[in-house]
DNA sequence: GCAATAGTGTCTTTAAGACAGTATTGG
DNA sequence: CCAATACTGTCTTAAAGACACTATTGC
């Protein structure tokens, strides 16, 4: 029997925190189809490429960002059909974490770049569904994983990890308890010697992201 | 830019509980490559169907099962360059949880079907890596969702559910405890009028599965 | 009666959530 | 001093885990 022929893409849900509030990436397609459309950033998988590879090449070379201690996984794939009006196309979708960054620059596919919030809707292609997919899988994560501090930079006080959570689930988390919590899980953060100067109130303590893997006791969202 | 062709193939991790311990379905792979290797179910998506639509064929069409109030939901997607001999093939495994079933026959491009332990190794491809993938999901799902009941019959007792727990972690669990909190959880299971009978010391009430999509509170697998 | 399994109650420990209170900065 | 934020302690409630006890069957 001979099979039939498919095109082989990646899409990337990229998310950060920005103004206290999770914010996706997108481009504006800069080739058909959906040109002039918003959409998740993304193409094709190179002929001699490994999936992960091609992922992380999207997101270097259309947005211009790395992901120095973010987080690159895969979220999914989407195959309907018609879901792509050039013919039966396949995509694997990664999500990934980064902290906030400068505004990214445009790439070869897209004629603009930017930071959307991440309930933002009329994407072209099913990227709704993905963008929404992701960002449900970030929440879910946060819970069970240390991954918060991938949308952190390399150190970050105890409140900056408050609010990607606050961010993130959409919800305000009590400061004392948190603390307690956060400082309680084995290997999530670890205290640095340094100290915030120059903001508002007592300095807070920085820490660096621990080691564990796997948050115990997890940090529960309300239901 | 012309963009290289693929193939795009399901394969399926069809788990079960049998004799107390979580079974694996393997196909002995009637046709090349890799023939006579035992491998995971799975097949060629066709040109005009949906992703699921071609697991939940393959399920019945390679292994004479199907999957009636057993659940179906995909697993990750794989695509190494040199994973498979015959080109550029990616893979989406799917996940397919059944209650205990008798054993299916050989399909299409299979020329046997048995139930392998979970832990088996030595499989056709990569798909070590996927089974292994497919176990964990499948214990990590546990814990948080009311599953473990498509591994069950339509009517089952609490200490059928308990085995499955077992198995599928390879743990003991008090059985008193665990009665209390299956019971207590909102909607995971749901009384009925009957009892067992036959089996030795007490008649055990029979119960299905409720409506519930998430547990609340989980039941948690020791660290 | 005894063995076996089902199901309930009770105790201890852990952790979540509410929130009082102390510590340390800038103005 | 006051406002603001960091951090610690204490109380109540929920749930996990250990395990005694009762309930209901077959033999």
């Amino acid at each position: 029997m001979t099979h039939p022929v498919f095109a082989v893409t990646v899409d990337l849900v990229v998310l950060t925190v920005r103004d206290g509030e999770l914010h996706a990436l997108l481009v504006r397609r800069g080739i058909e189809p959906q040109l002039g459309e918003w959409a998740l950033p993304g193409g094709f998988v190179h002929a001699d490429e490994d999936l992960p590879a091609a992922a992380r090449r999207e997101l270097a070379e259309e947005t211009g960002l790395d992901a120095p201690g973010g987080h690159l996984e895969q979220l999914a794939s989407y195959g309907a059909p018609e879901r792509d009006p050039r013919g039966r196309v396949v995509t694997v979708a990664y999500l990934a974490l980064l902290p906030d960054l400068p505004v990214p620059v445009a790439g070869t596919d897209a004629s603009a770049a930017e930071w959307a919030p991440a309930g933002r809707r009329g994407l072209a292609f099913d990227h709704d569904r993905i963008l929404a997919d992701g960002v449900e899988r970030a929440r879910s994560k946060l819970e069970y994983t240390p991954l918060a501090t991938a949308f952190c930079p390399p150190e970050f006080t105890i409140a900056t990890l408050r609010g990607v959570y606050e961010a993130v689930w959409g919800t305000r988390i009590d400061p004392r308890n948190f603390h307690r919590k956060v400082t309680g899980a084995t290997g999530f953060v670890e205290p640095t010697e340094t100290l915030t100067d120059g903001d508002p109130g007592r300095p807070a303590r920085l820490f660096h992201r621990g080691t564990a893997t796997h948050l115990n006791p997890p940090i529960l969202r309300p239901h």
